[in-house]
DNA sequence: AAGGCGGGGTA
DNA sequence: TACCCAGCCTT
């Protein structure tokens, strides 16, 4: 099976079995209910969220009940759960939708106050079955993981590789549960720190796991701090001399080294060096090693020839110089 | 691209 | 203490 489909079925089948069962998830087609929670669990903890699930929507059932009520009532119940925009946004929202009507399609959704690129694929997905890909923090997070992606996730370039990774991976067929299955794995077994690894339906599909760097991903650069990152690059060399590349995904048109690899035989450490790079900061531990017939996904033997001709990354080029080439 | 917006749980 | 959380909006 290909790699996505792969993936796509063992975390399904690993949902359907050890989802929660969560209020808004009994009323998985009610877009407006969807739409609700959503909203409430922005940046807000499922056991904070119940309480107010409720109580907010047997006073409000529908769009025209919220548009139609004074502000203070609404306000009132959220008081508590914070980011009280939220709750001017939603009954905005709510005056924004004709004759009460929800909107059926992803742009009207993602056209409504408080609502952006997340909350938007959410709504469509779970309600309506339309294949977008919700991308969280806990997606990103998931996504970090199994990629094995180094990628600050502040960035916005990042976001949209991870977002386009989403995409891929998402179900066609099932996008809401998809969705929910990635977020459910971010929340409960691919957490922050110390991830359950051994629970992990996908544990065989994540290059994070495989390589050993799950817990220092996702990279996150705060304000005027450097993120330290250990990364272990892999020196794979052929009988005839070719070397074992892969195009960067940091520098675009740039070869290196592979790093982090799984699948290297007969390691053979070689040193180390450090390397910083605006707001990281590497260790580099170098390894020498053989690979399998079969070359690791992205990578390909490069002819020592053609080496001279090709643009290397400054840290592929300090590994090389710790072995005598 | 950066800052503001709440409150609570967790290591 | 610091981080993190089913983000979004404004500047």
């Amino acid at each position: 099976m290909e790699a996505a489909g792969a993936f796509r079925a063992k975390l399904l089948s690993w949902y359907r079995n050890v989802r929660r069962d969560l209020p808004w998830r009994r009323t998985p087609t009610d877009p407006y209910r969807i739409w609700i929670s959503e909203i409430m669990l922005q940046q807000t903890r499922v056991a904070a969220v119940i309480p107010y699930y409720e109580r907010f929507l047997s006073r409000f059932p529908n769009p025209l009940s919220l548009a139609s009520a004074p502000e203070q009532d609404v306000l009132a119940h959220w008081a508590g759960l914070g980011y009280y925009s939220r709750a001017r946004n939603l009954q905005k929202a709510a005056s924004q939708m004709p004759g009460g009507e929800f909107p059926r399609t992803y742009d009207e959704i993602r056209a409504l106050s408080g609502i952006g690129d997340y909350t938007a694929a959410a709504v469509a997905s779970i309600a309506y079955g339309l294949p977008y890909a919700a991308v969280d923090g806990n997606v990103l997070r998931v996504i970090a993981r199994v990629e094995n992606d180094p990628g600050d996730i502040k960035s916005p370039k990042t976001r949209a590789r991870f977002a386009a990774i989403a995409d891929e991976l998402l179900d066609r067929d099932q996008p809401g549960d998809f969705n929910q299955a990635m977020m459910e794995l971010g929340a409960t077994v691919c957490t922050p720190k110390n991830p359950t690894c051994l629970l992990c339906p996908v544990r065989e599909e994540c290059k994070g796991f495989a390589a050993g760097t799950q817990n220092q991903l996702p990279i996150k650069i705060r304000d005027g701090r450097t993120a330290e990152v250990h990364i272990t690059v892999v020196i794979a060399e052929r009988d005839d001399g070719a070397l074992l590349l892969r195009p960067s995904k940091q520098l675009a048109g740039f070869w290196e080294l592979p790093f982090d690899l799984a699948g290297v035989r007969d390691l053979e450490r070689v040193g180390s060096f450090g390397h910083q790079i605006t707001f990281r900061k590497y260790t580099c531990d170098v390894v020498r090693g053989r690979v399998g017939r079969k070359v690791p996904v992205g990578t390909e033997w490069v002819a020592r020839e053609r080496l001279a001709e090709l643009p290397l990354t400054t840290i592929s080029k300090k590994a090389l110089r710790l072995v005598d080439r």
